[in-house]
DNA sequence: TGTGTTAATGATACGATATCTCAGTATCCC
DNA sequence: GGGATACTGAGATATCGTATCATTAACACA
């Protein structure tokens, strides 16, 4: 638990070894979400770099799931995030009051789904769990 | 679990006792979603109902959402479903081939949210938990 | 180091989902 | 039955993500 070491990957030695090219906006939008901590939207990626097209950003986040370097997160809203997989398999965390992403690992999840697993009809394929929480940032700010 | 019972709500009742109004529109709306026993989509619902207008149908499924007698759910894709809320607090199957949603309740779970939030920095005020499946139906289909 | 193949780019159009606006209408309390 | 007002629906608008396609850049190879 609480084991989210900041395992740096070189997301773009990754889309190399995936067979894609590095260029220039690929540099831009990896350097750029590279440092973001706390989970990062497209829109919001594309807004910080005028210079490289929508287009452009949405096709390397998509090229950077399918590696597993990042991770989706789909909020009650509808909305999306992406966070860095720094685990590999997680489940996250969502701040209800500032919409920060955390990640962290359990084992009795798993324990979990396998017993469900057996009492559910048809033949389960994945699982989501997320957890809904006020985060420390945002709790300290409500005391004041 | 497995105790889905179909303790069918008088959806227009509870719109009365929230203090909306009854109009025919509404009626059309929730008489339809009352026969839907695996989840419906917005788009679904208004296209089987053309004699409603669009708007008018989100805004029905937006009162029975915020009246807790029918719940959300938001798909991998960013879609949404809904379905009627027969359980007071449950959790979700989906199945990945034909979309149909289920409903169960675990206990288990309950206490794994309660055993997890001690570790989880922050304070847990919810949870979403779903699980990804191929329904008995797909399964057979797929046998074929 | 040049060069050709081909993947990548970005402006723009598009589709899907959901909300907003606002004039007209229906509900329901009295 | 009448009136205040919540509700309706057509259409505009906003957001998110993908498709199209002419142009550009990457990189393998000579």
């Amino acid at each position: 638990m609480n084991d989210v070491r900041p395992a740096r990957h070189d997301l773009l030695a990754v889309l190399e070894d995936n067979g894609h090219r590095v260029t220039n906006p690929r540099r831009s939008v990896i350097s750029l979400l590279e440092d973001k901590s706390d989970g990062f939207s497209a829109e919001e990626i594309s807004h910080e770099l005028p210079g490289v097209g929508r287009a452009t950003v949405y096709r390397t986040i998509k090229l950077l799931l399918e590696a597993g370097v990042i991770c989706k997160l789909v909020l009650p809203n509808g909305g999306s995030k992406y966070s860095l997989a720094r685990v590999e398999h997680h489940h996250h965390t969502l701040c209800i009051k500032c919409g920060t992403v955390g990640e962290f690992r359990d084992t009795m999840i798993e324990r979990l789904v396998r017993a469900i697993g057996e009492h559910i009809s048809g033949e389960i394929v994945g699982h989501r769990m997320e957890f809904h929480v006020i985060c420390e940032q945002c709790l300290a700010a409500t005391v004041s």
